[in-house]
DNA sequence: CTGTTAGCGCTTTCAA
DNA sequence: TTGAAAGCGCTAACAG
């Protein structure tokens, strides 16, 4: 509790640098004396104040992690890995959590400060130009994880080309009436969200590859959640022509279209095929074919590359891509009968 | 990134300690001192080093949180509480994940030191005596949370009167063949959980009160999760003479038994009837009646405890219990027809 | 009311 | 190899 370090030099005899030496196990210090010091500091039971060394060293120990939505699955298992990896190198993860627009902008401006902590991580909200500059600024190492700005070191997956990947897994199947379930434009604008959107270019994308008209009645956008999608769903399937498909661009949501099936009687797979996206533990669980981003990868790929730029590293802008696949499960199969 | 109270009381012409004042809202500055030096500070941008402060404090401006499986809705749930109402105070949540019987070890002997926070939480995890012994050394304010402890002060609720309360619910809808799944003693010793065994004291308690004999086949005992929980009441539900309603320690673990029923084709509630424990978002969304726990509740109250030790409250080791309830929804009906 | 000064406990030159 | 000394930026006690 109270030993410090001008104890231990007093009680070991030696000066208060040697110390501080055989703390940072500095070369310079002889195998003897090292040992006496080192006996002492045991003896005393002493250990160095943390507040204090961060002090002298400028630094904090600490890597600020800004976070849309605890509650999401894919949010907290991206937080286990940067968990996860600071505490294997002796960083405090110190978390904040954005629930509305107006804490996102002052956890943006008030959280990226040196005397505040030596890195920060963004899960999955992208920065705006004026936000990047800001960050920018203040010349912290910030890394983004599932989100990119091309002005930013990032770790994110390409969600265009898994949107496709979903898509064409859908249309290999022989699937034509091809529903997408996501997330609103309003919605995700308030935080900035790209994934949703991103998802939903790539299934455009591929549907136009192959011909195929997107039909504005197939395509729903919401909040995000299992009870707005389960809507959604409800009054897709219930079009005079239903489609004999649906990607939802998170698993959480295609939960909630396997709950509208389930309100509306209709058999899955054999009269509808349910993707999803993330692999989330209940994906698994519920038999649900999706589209698997390593998400504490993510966490944890994040945390390195913050440790490496706070240990010196030269923040190299790129946003690195992690591997998605499609994991198949029992919620897709061909379509009924064929059409057009 | 640079300026410091120097280079403030400096282009004010003031003193470093008025600078100090206005900073600190001291009441000992004269309105247009005060002015002065705020322009300065706007003008040169100038923020003050939280190191800095922290270190002439002998705070560190942070409460560290001790918790188990960042998973487990409920634990989110808790976090949230603790994130917001620490957000409000000023102060950082630093979280520590635990997962393994070693990292909690590790954790509860490194982090509470007055180095470190100003104060810890914890999570679900019960100290045992030993433990308890060396948190109350370091005289740092520890509270826990959904965990008691006779010597340290907690928020939680009465886990035994909750577990009664479940199962005098099922009793009085006229069920007699009660199964009980929770979590097994080797698993909960491991981390020393303890609300599962309470509930499951309840649980007996309530039993023998209306004169019947627990059995030993209607309790299974299993690791955590839903899984397991599908598992162990499969087994129950196979049993010659299987129950008619199943009380399980959490949401998550009546998610499994629900699947369980869908594994074998039987109804809910016409031939089983499930009530579950903690009130998760899921329980709502499947229609599951469960007991409700304040979550979000007990994180904030807990955080607001140990912020008031920290600002000097004495702290009174007693546990303040949070009151449950039962939410009635679509599982849980009386028995399909009259048995002794 | 306000300026000055003495640390907080550690790291890091700088000499020896 | 080692000791001594100079801060890191801020707060708080002490004179004015």
């Amino acid at each position: 509790m109270g030993a410090t370090i001008r104890d231990v030099a007093r009680a070991a005899s030696v000066g208060l640098g040697t110390v501080s030496r055989v703390l940072n196990n500095s070369p310079l210090v002889s195998q003897a004396t090292r040992q006496r010091v080192l006996d002492v500091i045991a003896e005393l039971n002493y250990t160095p104040s943390r507040i204090a060394r961060n002090f002298a060293l400028g630094k904090t120990l600490t890597v600020a992690t800004i976070a849309p939505f605890f509650t999401r699955p894919s949010v907290i298992e991206r937080l286990r890995g940067i968990e996860a990896t600071l505490a294997g190198h002796g960083y405090n993860l110190v978390v904040f959590n954005i629930e509305t627009p107006e804490r996102r902008e002052s956890c943006l401006h008030d959280v990226p400060r040196a005397d505040r902590c030596d890195g920060v991580l963004i899960i999955s909200l992208a920065p705006r130009g004026d936000e990047v500059e800001a960050l920018l600024v203040t010349g912290l190492p910030v890394v983004l994880i599932d989100a990119s700005v091309s002005e930013l070191p990032g770790i994110s997956i390409d969600d265009v080309a898994a949107g496709e990947l979903a898509t064409r897994y859908l249309l290999d199947l022989g699937h034509r009436r091809i529903g997408f379930i996501g997330d609103s434009h309003e919605y995700t604008a308030t935080f900035n969200f790209t994934s949703s959107w991103d998802r939903h270019q790539g299934f455009r994308h591929m549907l136009r590859t192959t011909a195929i008209h997107p039909r504005p009645e197939y395509e729903r956008f919401g909040v995000y959640g299992r009870f707005e999608a389960r809507v959604l769903a409800r009054e897709m399937l219930q079009l005079p022509e239903p489609p004999t498909a649906i990607f939802a661009a998170s698993d959480t949501q295609a939960l909630g279209v396997l709950e509208a099936t389930r309100d509306l009687g209709i058999e899955v797979p054999a009269m509808l095929s349910i993707i999803g996206f993330d692999d989330i533990d209940a994906a698994e669980y519920l038999g649900l074919t999706t589209v698997r981003q390593p998400l504490f990868e993510s966490g944890a790929r994040g945390a390195e590359l913050v440790l490496s730029l706070i240990a010196g590293a030269t923040p190299e802008p790129a946003t690195e891509r992690l591997p998605v696949e499609i994991v198949v499960r029992r919620s897709t199969a061909p379509p009924a009968k064929a059409q057009s």
